[in-house]
RNA sequence: GGGCCCAUAGCUCAGCUUGGUUAGAGCGCUUCCCUGAUAAGGAAGAGGUCGAUGGUUCAAGUCCAUCUGGGCCCA
């Protein structure tokens, strides 16, 4: 063995002059002298014997689907989230209202997408000290449950329901709602929503029914629960209503009628002007002229008058389409066909009285022109023929007039036998009897063929009818205003949705159709006697006073309460209670109430938690959850049930399709999950894209994630635990204060804090892509700058790069946690809770991190020192001078750089592997290039449309010398040819350009932006023999990691040379490669035979061995 | 038919609120560099009519209007 010279530095880092290395204490890098390398390569060696406060091992691989099925044990045998419960009992509340799935279905990932955000924003509130409850639901009623079961009993309709009978279907709907919860509960555990699922609550419960209840006799009481007509697409032959869901299986084209019907005017000033006029109105169903009862006209839009050129007779019709019904004015031969006489808005027809079509039934106080928004001008006339039993739009316009609803068809679909001419034929075949009679009187104007899609039943291709039926409603458009107030005080993320898809939609609000004529439902709760008073109850026990019996163990649900009656007690006749059942979306918009069973039960928990302050679903739910939520609150509490409301955009396909069972292309979650890990699957669906827009999930962007950020952060944490370990170090050692370490310490740590301050603001405005991306890059700036730059100091163990590396990640696993539930808790278990007594035993149950003012100045001088290595790493690729060789000097030319801590300078020198760095303007100005452009966005502000000339002037002056001139004076007078301001002088400061400093020949350049770093090539021998020093390490150093030498191994190199440099680089750096390759012993010579080859092209043959 | 959203590199997307003269990132591709934690990292290159047209402006990816294409919700 050799012994060791003096040397500088084990870093290659520059000589004193620039690697000043100012700090305040000297790291074992720099009395490398002192210590023999044996010794010091003794911190490699792991203690025999682990103290308490050590870390954990943790290996550099890690596979991240058993790391998560190792969490879920330890949070499950620990009873993590009861704990994260429990110790929040008594902080403020953040309220959370769970929106219930319907478990009849299997989830799918579109559920892991909602839930991720159900999770993290809980999880960083109880970070932040609140009290965060979180109770999970069930959706058990609704259509699509009966439907599902009627599917599987092969059933075609009511009548094969009421058959089976209504008690045993009923059980087989309750069966179907339990089938897929466990499903349900699989994956939400698998993705690690805490949720309680045991104290979910079900809107089946006999208890959830009757605070329904109670809502629903409160919102009687206020008489906004009335019955009316109500128009749905209905099967004749089935005998039942379509949920739109199925009207959308159902559509298929077919060829109808489509006939021009005049419509004659019989009063006003417009009939005394013009003898034989007419409304044309146009139609596709003639069958629903039997039933016209008035004219819709759309109020904006400008009709006319025209007259026949024979003067035969007039018509009304909307002047966008005169020429499409009648032709062009002239005809071929330039003949009049007809004149336009006048023209008016719609709104000038409204009251307008007509003879209408046909005579058969009996329609009074009728047969005038509405005015109606909907009404379109791009088909038949722009007069809209209404029959408000068979047309949704038309019985709410009609209904605004005060109009009668007649509907002469028989729930069967045919007409009333008591109807002339069509009494008994079906509705569709009545088509051509009418026409036939409509063009005997002379009635019809045109008739052609329409082709167009028109809904059948998708059970039996029946076409359907929309069919006006006695139907409850509750009158939300009484309360319009107050929803728009509550809509006001809502927070919507994003909230465009606010004034956009769901304001447009309250604006446009119509009332809330409640009832069902359906099974598996909610009773609706009203009883009726033979006076037709109305009894409503609000739970089992008031009615058990009104029958004398206790019901208090009555299922609520169909047949059994059908059974029930009480003697009104209006007049003492029989009540019977009224068939339907309600909409399902009653039930979930009522459960901040009744997932409680208030106010039966609970009047204290309920007050605490109403109403909520965060709810999330998807987009769809603008009109469902979202808005029965909010109606049902305002409606009985005159208060919305929801503060701040995050509405998700869909997921699609790689491809950017919709996910569905027809095309194959559905991600199942639990295999997605476990091909990639939940913390990946959630950290995509939280931080990837927008969650406001639909986005595309597939394998290779969850794969990213994984790659990207989560391994990043794990072989950190690796990192720091290996060379902890081997120090050995713990945090209860202690380090120096943070004041006293190193820049990049205090920088690391600063920016640390910078990043837990934004992501804490991002999460509060419920922005998860903004924390992501904060949380990534400070995950690549601990990683890929500060590890990078700062490895040596691991290697010696220093403790102030081990304290502040051990703190920097308690704070990134802390604010990643409510992302990433597993990694972050594996990483806490092995380096916190292992180390630190006052440790709680989860990250889940810790607290965010405590502030820290950040230090501004400090992030910006690591900025300009980062885009200075950037640069410089530019232009050695450019002069393919390798970075192994070291350089001389560079020239430095960055604003901010004269000033900049010499400490960044030297890391800077370091990576760029260059002694010396100099500041360009400090440099003899023979060497420097100067050039400068005129900066538009402070001159725009002051000359705005002359901005051309006075940057023209700037341009054309001499670069140099301006530059000068702007140095040193701090503004400059210049005259501008043309300039009308300021007698054509612009008054230009250093602000008003951009200068960029170049240097001239010899130097390898990179330049941007105004910054610039100029490399000096020139390589003295001593320069070239540091850099074959390194080749050869670097040589060795692929050797042993091919031979599998372990990083620790020490070995014995053996090295022959012919070759000058080499033999040289030898006598003058042997110690250092020694230090770097681990060689306790380097001779010159050939090799035993069993030593093993060091492949190189450095002009020598070299073996090493190792050695025990 | 109505409303809302989207359109930027081969692919996935930032940037648009507040207009400023070289439009960015990731993935993929080519070349090179670095490597004592990393499944990594860095530099360069190829790749852009910023969907189209018109307007406002000294200046438009950015503001306005219209259109085209795609998606969603509702009829």
């Amino acid at each position: 063995m050799k012994s060791t010279s003096q040397r500088t530095c084990a870093c290659y880092c520059p000589p004193a002059k620039v690697c000043q290395r100012a700090t305040p204490y000297p790291t074992k890098n720099h009395v490398f002298a002192q210590i023999p390398p044996w010794n010091y390569f003794n911190n490699f060696i792991p203690s025999p014997q682990e103290s308490d406060s050590m870390y954990k091992a943790v290996p550099a691989t890690v596979n991240l689907t058993d790391l998560e099925h190792e969490v879920l044990a330890l949070w499950e045998s620990e009873g993590t989230f009861a704990q994260s419960m429990a110790q929040s009992v008594g902080r403020p509340r953040w309220t959370f209202y769970e929106g219930p799935p319907t478990a009849n279905g299997t989830p799918g990932t579109h559920h892991v997408e909602a839930r991720a955000f159900k999770d993290i924003f809980p999880r960083y509130r109880t970070m932040k000290g609140y009290h965060v409850p979180r109770q999970a639901g069930w959706d058990c009623h609704g259509l699509p449950v009966e439907l599902a079961v009627e599917k599987e009993l092969g059933f075609t309709g009511k009548g094969d329901i009421e058959a089976f009978g209504v008690a045993e279907f009923n059980a087989k709907c309750r069966e179907s709602v339990l089938r897929h919860v466990d499903e349900f509960s699989a994956m939400t555990r698998r993705m690690g929503y805490w949720v309680d699922m045991d104290s979910a609550y079900w809107t089946m419960d006999p208890n959830y029914v009757q605070s329904v209840w109670w809502s629903l006799k409160q919102i009687f009481n206020s008489g906004l629960l009335v019955q009316d007509h109500r128009v749905s697409p209905y099967c004749p032959r089935c005998g039942t209503g379509l949920s739109d869901h199925e009207l959308a299986q159902g559509y298929e084209e077919v060829v109808d009628p489509s006939v021009y019907v005049r419509f004659p005017v019989t009063q006003g000033e417009l009939a005394q002007r013009y003898p034989n006029l007419n409304l044309l109105v146009w139609t596709t169903t003639p069958w629903t002229l039997v039933s016209n009862t008035a004219v819709a006209v759309k109020p904006t839009a400008t009709y006319c008058v025209i007259e026949l050129a024979d003067g035969s007779e007039s018509f009304i019709v909307v002047q966008e389409l005169v020429e499409k019904i009648f032709g062009l004015e002239n005809d071929e031969e330039g003949a009049a066909r007809y004149s336009v006489k006048e023209t008016f808005f719609g709104s000038d027809l409204e009251r307008l009285h007509y003879q209408r079509p046909f005579d058969l039934v009996d329609i009074p106080d009728a047969h005038f022109v509405i005015l109606a928004d909907y009404v379109t001008t791009d088909d038949g006339t722009g007069l809209v023929h209404q029959a408000p039993a068979f047309g949704a739009d038309d019985l709410i316009s009609c209904r605004a007039y005060g109009l009668p609803v007649v509907n002469p068809i028989e729930p069967d679909g045919t007409f009333n036998p008591s109807v002339p001419l069509v009494g008994g034929q079906f509705f569709k075949h009545a088509d051509s009897a009418l026409t036939n009679n409509l063009a005997e009187r002379g009635i019809l104007f045109k008739k052609e063929d329409y082709e167009h899609t028109y809904p059948h039943c998708w059970r039996c291709h029946t076409p359907l009818i929309y069919y006006a039926q006695p139907s409850w409603y509750i009158k939300t458009t009484a309360i319009k205003d107050k929803l728009v107030r509550e809509n006001e005080k809502t927070n919507w993320f994003p909230e465009t949705i606010k004034t956009g898809r769901y304001g447009d939609w309250l604006t446009n609000n119509v009332d809330w159709a409640l009832s069902r004529n359906r099974y598996w439902g909610t009773p609706l709760p009203i009883w009726r006697c033979s006076e037709d008073h109305l009894t409503v109850i609000e739970s089992l026990g008031e009615l058990s006073q009104l029958t004398g019996r206790d019901l208090a163990d009555l299922d609520p649900h169909r047949p059994f309460i059908d059974a029930i009656t009480f003697s009104c007690p209006t007049c003492g006749s029989e009540s019977t209670r009224v068939p339907e059942v309600i909409d399902c979306w009653y039930d979930s918009g009522a459960m901040p109430f009744a997932a409680q069973w208030y106010p039966h039960h609970n009047q204290e928990e309920f007050a605490a938690q109403y109403p909520a302050d965060f709810i999330c679903e998807a987009i769809d739910q603008t009109r469902g959850w979202f808005y029965t939520l909010m109606a049902i609150g305002t409606l009985v509490f005159d208060q919305s049930s929801y503060k701040n409301v995050v509405c998700l955009g869909h997921i699609l396909d790689e491809d950017g399709r919709k996910m569905s069972k027809h095309l194959g292309n559905v991600l199942e979650p639990i295999p997605l999950m476990d091909e990639h890990g939940a913390d990946a699957l959630r950290w995509f669906m939280l931080a990837s894209g927008s969650p406001w827009q639909s986005r595309r999930v597939g394998h290779t962007a969850i794969a990213d994630v994984v790659r990207k950020s989560l391994l990043t952060y794990w072989n950190t944490v690796s990192f720091l635990a290996l060379y902890a370990r081997s120090a050995p170090w713990s945090p209860t050692d202690g380090a120096p204060d943070l004041s006293d370490r190193p820049i990049m310490d205090r920088w690391l740590l600063n920016e640390a804090h910078a990043m837990a301050q934004g992501v804490d603001q991002a999460l509060e405005n419920f922005d998860t892509q903004k924390g992501g991306r904060l949380l990534a890059e400070f995950i690549d700036n601990l990683s890929n700058w500060y590890v990078r730059r700062t490895r040596r100091r691991f290697w010696d163990g220093d403790p102030a790069a081990l304290a502040t590396l051990h703190e920097a990640v308690r704070i990134v696993t802390l604010c990643m946690a409510p992302f990433t539930p597993f990694i972050t808790e594996r990483v806490w278990q092995d380096i916190f809770r292992e180390t630190e007594k006052t440790a709680p035993t989860s990250v889940h149950l810790a607290m965010w991190p405590e502030p820290m003012s950040v230090d501004a100045k400090l992030r910006q001088d690591m900025e300009i020192a980062r885009r200075v290595t950037e640069l410089g790493r530019s232009a050695r690729a450019m002069s393919s001078v390798k970075t192994r060789q070291p350089l001389g000097r560079a020239l430095i030319s960055a604003p901010g750089w004269d000033h900049l801590d010499p400490e960044l300078v030297t890391e800077v020198a370091e990576e760029l592997n260059v002694r010396e760095l100099l500041a360009l303007s400090s440099s003899d100005s023979e060497l420097v290039e100067v050039s400068l452009k005129p900066n538009f966005r402070t001159l725009g502000q002051r000359y705005g449309k002359q901005t051309p000339l006075v940057a023209g002037t700037i341009s054309a002056q001499d670069h140099a010398e301006l530059t000068a001139q702007l140095r040193a004076n701090e503004t400059i007078s210049l005259r501008v040819e043309g300039l009308d301001q300021d007698q054509g002088v612009a008054l230009i400061s250093l602000a008003d350009v951009v200068i960029t400093e170049t240097p001239k020949e010899g130097w390898a350049v990179a330049s941007e932006a105004g910054d610039s770093v100029a490399l000096d090539l020139e390589i003295t021998p001593e320069l070239a023999r540091a850099g074959l020093a390194r080749d050869i390490v670097r040589a060795v150093q692929e050797a042993r990691k091919n031979a599998g030498f372990d990083i620790s191994d020490r070995i014995t190199l053996w090295w022959d040379s012919t070759e000058t440099a080499f033999i040289e680089t030898m006598s003058t750096h042997e110690s250092d490669i020694a230090h770097e390759i681990l060689a306790l012993e380097v001779n010159h010579g050939p090799g035993p035979a069993d030593s093993i080859t060091v492949d190189s092209d450095l002009g020598a043959s070299m073996t090493i061995a190792q050695r025990n």
